[in-house]
DNA sequence: TGCCATACTTACGTCGCCGTAGGTTACGGA
DNA sequence: TCCGTAACCTACGGCGACGTAAGTATGGCA
């Protein structure tokens, strides 16, 4: 039996959530009161709503995959009943259409805009920090980015939305292989190469936590740059960043 | 409807399958045909349908994943009623813990087997090698381990199957590091970087098929060893392999 | 003060799928 | 030829999840 206890806490989680918590009569929304009435509803408008439950099902999306997340957990957590959810977004594809659309867009945004300008190996640095940039900020984002979702594999191409980053660096490996006089048709092997080893680090970073995002930054360009055979022992960051 | 078909064709993948057909008066087997009476129903012994069903079950949890697959499909295709695959394998989970199980075995077998002796750059050679080949011989496999694993997922400390395989990287590469005066401590996430260049480019690969299997290796190896600002043109291996 | 759009609800219908209880067919040895 | 056992079936119970139809509160605005 579903108990209809309000808000569960994370109704700010958005940002822009100016919370229309009016006349909260309640009893102190204490989480896992029995209803000692009935807990006074929310209302809130169609953004912030639809905000949160982007939010929520992000996080829930994250944890447990397209498949294992129902429409009614959503809902649940956000304190409102399922029809809320498909007023928004006409079923659970819907939602997560738009969550990955959010994520792709914003990594995408963060790869991009490092990718400008400069030497090579500066590039190669930037680009490894975005990544992990983003990594760090949005962990759930790119959780759900890992994951095969039902789009990628109906679409077929690519087995991981992640390897579409790797479109990216094509053109700049590309072109740099031009330069040099190298085959430019291997530049989207080894741009799948150099992506997969700075997304498969940044998965394995997001478990342990354990160098410093700056150091782990600088021991895959020394890997990426130098080589195995001319590893440098202290490898150190060309950029200057302020985070 | 389920109309008992029999069998669906693919029954002697497995190799083993010593295929009892017996007097099969049936209307050719044809695929697709509306029940021409009856056909005479397959009779295989425990292992011979334990066989076919882990196989079946390996390539349709490979292309729908755990979830997508269900148990009643798995047995449709392999011309029985569930309650077989129950009776073999207790239920998906099981059916599913072999299948992984199996193909894990089979990658680390391969993996550490060409992790023996030589010069590092033969090693990652071999190693990277080895990776191809087994993405080439059981492409289901690998698309299931990349898959994240509903065991993976509740034991939690690796986000993909395929990790595994970098943590017996980490010993060689440690070994390395303390040869080279390097700090041992950061093995762990070289190794992950190696692995995810190669496992990334392996599934890359799949749908590609562009590049020859011994040239895509050469590269990777040419990446990993000499670095971006050390490439080499036209890259060779050194390893004399037959395939 | 009364109205109406907006935010939200309860209550179903239905479908797919897991897992099981109990019965049936065929193979192979005595 | 008979019989036991291994292989297999039909049929059901039940649950969880998607999606919808129809009704209810609420807050701004004429």
């Amino acid at each position: 039996m579903i108990v209809p206890v309000a808000i569960d806490g994370r109704a700010g989680t958005a940002g822009s959530t100016s919370a229309t918590a009016r006349k909260s009569k309640a009893s102190q929304g204490a989480p896992g009161a029995p209803p000692a009435r009935r807990t006074r509803r929310v209302r809130m408008t169609g953004k912030e709503r639809r905000e949160q439950l982007l939010d929520i099902g992000r996080t829930l999306f994250a944890e447990r995959g397209f498949e294992g997340t129902s429409v009614e957990e959503i809902a649940h957590k956000a304190g409102v009943s399922k029809p809320v959810v498909y007023e928004h977004f006409g079923g659970k594809e819907g939602l997560y259409a738009v969550v990955v659309d959010r994520e792709m867009r914003m990594l995408l945004d963060l790869v991009t805009s490092a990718l400008t300008g400069g030497h090579p190996r500066e590039l190669l640095e930037q680009a490894a920090f975005a990544l992990l940039d983003y990594i760090e900020q949005s962990t759930d984002g790119f959780r759900i980015l890992v994951r095969d979702s039902p789009v990628a594999q109906s679409t077929g191409t690519f087995a991981s939305l992640i390897s579409d980053i790797a479109t990216q660096v094509e053109d700049i490996l590309g072109l740099e292989f031009k330069q040099r006089g190298f085959e430019p048709k291997l530049a989207p092997m080894y741009a799948q190469a150099l992506v997969g080893m700075v997304a498969l680090t940044g998965q394995w970073w997001l478990d342990v936590r354990k160098p410093k995002k700056a150091d782990v930054a600088a021991h895959l360009v020394n890997l990426a740059w130098n080589g195995l055979s001319g590893l440098e022992p202290k490898p150190r960051l060309i950029g200057h960043r302020k985070a």
